[in-house]
DNA sequence: ATTTACTTGCTGGCCGACAAGCAAACATGT
DNA sequence: ACATGTTTGCTTGTCGGCCAGCAAGTAAAT
């Protein structure tokens, strides 16, 4: 049994790994070199491509590893409870959204890239996941109602735009370099999502 | 006063900034050539270098087009009403934005990429432009109203990202091939928008 | 001695930039 | 009117750099 070695390996792997999703997220797939990914992970320019075979596949697994974090995070944090009310379901999906969001800025961005890819030939279905709680947790909150007569659609396309959203343009969020998010700044954002959001459900057409 | 001569000029140039632009929005800066450019503009290779210095020059030029385009399209359409009430400003912003949007695209596409850039050296203030007449006209709007206790960035940031948001991920917003937005589909989330900002207005809080 | 994690040398392709070349349009001189 | 020179819009050749991919090499662990 090989401990040490396996472990270096494993330990290898890990640092491209998380190199590449740092280095990928601030500056998408073509402005970063595999010598500057193993750079930045402490080891030479060839391993990169000697572990993942391919730099298109190096960046599939980073982009898997997003989802798949993804994935746990928001699901997780969705799936317990069985069959809240309308307005209970919508306040827990902004906050679960927003504070994913707001903690993990390198994952807004790898979704901000994966947003521009070709749509036909998608390789990764991060984005998709991303939507698919909302609408699975929102359709399951509202078939018990029976006031809310909201398109699930349109609702949900506003619900994760309006949480998503500022994290895509800090700089027009009024947002300090360095600093994320300030959870105050974060509690803020989320009344105000949730107040227009209940508000709109009132029936106010 | 060379007449032809002048004429066959500005068609070459306008012919690469369109090719230019299409190109840009559809693959982004990095996975253009300007070869390609050329091609699909129907001249030779080295054209675009030659009327544009470089590739740089050439990209920053498609952006600032885009934003004057941006500019002259929103600012006018919001510009000759001058003190309307917020529920009135408020509606006008939401279908100005939505149908220039769904008109545009390729200018929806151009704004990710850049929305990508460093923040600290912006080259473009296309996005700044998007938010600004926003604010501005709210600004406006509210100054004149008592009952409104939004925080206006707040809303603009839903606002925006409410309009913005369903054309960054068409996928995911269920839009078929070639057909860029039914009207019928934009008046329904221009209603739908409404609605949601008009009721978390009235002093949800 | 053999595996194996890892590095380094190499190569071919792509692309942006520059420069030289070309031909059509225009100016000028006669 | 015509020829010659000059500008100019445009193309093509070329060079240098970058980078992904591969293969050969190295050294440590077993």
């Amino acid at each position: 049994m090989p401990p040490t070695r396996t472990r270096e390996r494993e330990r290898s792997q890990r640092a491209i790994l998380e190199a590449a999703e740092e280095l990928f997220a601030e500056s998408g797939f073509d402005r970063v070199s595999l010598a500057e990914i193993g750079e930045a992970a402490g080891v030479s320019r060839g391993l990169p491509a000697y572990f993942f075979n391919d730099k298109a596949n190096l960046y599939r697994t980073v982009i898997d590893h997003a989802a798949q974090h993804l994935r746990e995070r928001v699901g997780d944090a969705l799936a317990p409870d069985a069959a809240p009310s309308p307005a209970a379901a919508v306040e827990r999906l902004v906050t679960v959204y927003l504070d994913y969001l707001a903690a993990n800025p390198r994952i807004v961005r790898l979704l901000q890239w994966e947003f521009l890819q070709p749509s036909g030939g998608r390789l990764s279905d991060a984005p998709e996941i991303l939507f698919g709680y909302a609408v699975e947790a929102l359709r399951e909150a509202f078939a018990g109602a029976e006031k809310v007569d909201v398109d699930v659609r349109e609702l949900v396309l506003s619900l994760v735009g309006m949480c998503l959203f500022p994290f895509m343009v800090p700089a027009v969020a009024g947002e300090t370099k360095s600093t994320p998010w300030d959870s105050t700044r974060v509690a803020a954002r989320r009344q105000h999502i949730v107040d227009l959001l209940l508000g709109g459900m009132k029936g106010n057409r």
